[in-house]
DNA sequence: ATCCGGAGGGAAATCGTTTTCTCGGGTGAC
DNA sequence: GTCACCCGAGAAAACGATTTCCCTCCGGAT
């Protein structure tokens, strides 16, 4: 592969002439511009990201940090990163960390290692991640899920909030024994959402009952096996709350297994809105948000502190919206 | 952020010394080893990975080109990739071409001036960037989707046989009219499904009915508007074999718009087997692609060509599997 | 005519590693 | 006792760009 000085030389020019011709930045004059141009053209010049970042001290990439690739809320997400990088040049470095902190962390590393240019973290809660991040002084955005301590730029939804309009709008619809099916104690939003939860049903004076709520990771499999446990006694719940909709995937599986109907059995909601989620019978009640929008404003977010790592760090909140369907129908 | 030659004063050597220890590639003395570790954990030493590619002359980035981040099917892929790439020290960097030569090129172009280890390419078709990958050299493995040209690595699904079986299912059903929603023309997993079906037809001595086959691109809405198109008149067809599941959706859309039951007024098969297909009633028939296998294999691949870029070129074909649900019982 | 300023372009420093080169000292063989 | 060899460690080169520094030349002002 060509370097700049193969160019120079064929273009009858020095290195430091064809760079400034390359970048622009400096005035060459014209002649010898247009033959180093058509010198790097016939030889199908590519500059050397590697040489050019270590001598800029700057990359072009950064890294997108989170739980789950599978999850269609995590790759809308990534896609909004992906649209605002790509804008301004820069590419993304997708780490899947499958929630696990240790794995968060070793991604972090790697980022630090290859000096990305900034992080976009969806936080598994690796404390220490956020340490390794803050010490290196590298721009990073929390998304998704705040993280602890100082304070940090943050793109957020109303996740709260949301859930507890979600629960009341089940109590609305008549259902009486209102369950949850939690995400995994210690992430942020799995916390947040149930306690809108338990907001909702203590504005209303009702018991929170414990034995209602259970907790499992952010898998199909764990909330179907939650929602058995559940859902396979007499006192049965006749509507949940249901942290996401891969965990939702898990609670039809195991209703249908238990031949129960949402809606009229047992009142369904849960956050997301995943494609797939008007096409069962009846349609499912969602608690949508802006996944793509998440992405797109945590990236800008993310750029305008590489461009100026001093501004004062800012949280954006952006709003979820309940989508009342069939599933909270009796 | 400290650089090696801060820990090699540290510790009282020089930075060739203290880089031999971090590598472990020479021996050193025992004692000064010591030092330059205890030196490098207290000043939490992280080497440079720019400097070091371009000295090693090597990285450890891998591009990943797909089309299209928010299908299952890719993101299955997706995971396979990373999976495989990191259990190796990789890192992988996300394209997203939306089924774009344009898009493609410019990646290929990043991947390239990143001095990317390899690429793992899901081609939208634009031979502009094969040409690209060739003439530099840089390793390359086709996933899902082969290329034009010189022997290539690649690993496929036997889409086509697997698309026939698929239509002789249907016919076996005793559906008659089966028609079908391809993806883009030019794209090769489209044109193959496309064939297999008219294999299947031809097989069976049936007329190959040019009205009942509809272009799309892999997308819900453009699925959609052909369906409706395809179903939304007297002579309709009774069965409709679908390019991927995304497109399933626009179909599935379109027919309750239509007031069709999947099954009973339409049979329906698609490829790819998202895990919403076994939510919809009746459940969907599908033709799942080892899309995690897809991923996995071709980074392994990719990987052994890195670390021997001599070998010569292999294919591996991979089984898809009809799995057939009451989608095409009538 | 002299001086100043600015612009254009080459030489060389620089980014942070790894690796080659080199040198001194110790060891083993004859 | 001498020679050859090896090993450990520092000095310096190399990777391929960008950028600083400096020199030269030209035009305009005094």
């Amino acid at each position: 592969m060509p370097k700049i000085s193969d160019v120079a030389s064929r273009a009858g020019v020095s290195p430091a002439t064809a760079s400034r011709v390359l970048n622009g930045k400096s005035t060459v004059a014209p002649e010898l511009a247009e033959r180093v141009q058509a010198a790097a053209a016939e030889m199908q010049y590519r500059p050397n990201g590697l040489a050019r970042s270590l001598r800029r001290r700057e990359t072009t990439v950064i890294a997108l940090i989170i739980g789950d690739v599978e999850n269609p809320f995590f790759t809308s997400l990534a896609r909004g990163v992906e649209d605002a990088a790509h804008a301004d040049g820069y590419s993304v470095i997708l780490c899947n960390s499958d929630e696990d902190p240790v794995k968060e962390r070793r991604y972090v590393d790697v980022a630090l290692q290859e000096r990305a240019a900034g992080v976009v973290l969806s936080s598994a809660g690796s404390t220490e991640s956020i340490g390794m991040l803050r010490d290196q002084r590298i721009p990073f955005v929390a998304v998704d899920r705040p993280v602890e301590g100082a304070a940090t730029d943050t793109v957020v939804v109303d996740t709260r909030s949301a859930a507890a309009a979600a629960t009341l709008h089940l109590l609305e619809q008549g259902y009486q024994r209102i369950g949850c099916i939690a995400g995994p104690a210690g992430i942020a939003t799995a916390d947040d959402r149930l306690a809108g939860y338990r907001d909702a049903l203590r504005a209303a004076n009702r018991r929170i009952p414990a034995r209602l709520v259970r907790h499992a990771e952010f898998k199909a499999a764990g909330a179907k096996a939650a929602a058995r446990q559940l859902l396979d006694r007499r006192e049965r719940p006749d509507a949940l709350l249901v942290a996401n909709c891969v965990m939702a995937r898990g609670v039809l599986e195991a209703m249908a297994e238990l031949g129960l109907r949402s809606g009229r059995d047992v009142g369904l909601a849960a956050f997301d809105d995943d494609p797939w989620t008007t096409l069962i019978t009846p349609p499912m009640t969602v608690i949508a948000q802006p996944a793509h929008d998440l992405g797109l404003i945590a990236t800008r977010l993310l750029l305008s502190r590489i461009a100026d790592p001093a501004r004062a760090a800012t949280t954006s909140t952006l709003h979820a919206t309940l989508i009342p369907r069939g599933s909270t129908e009796r």
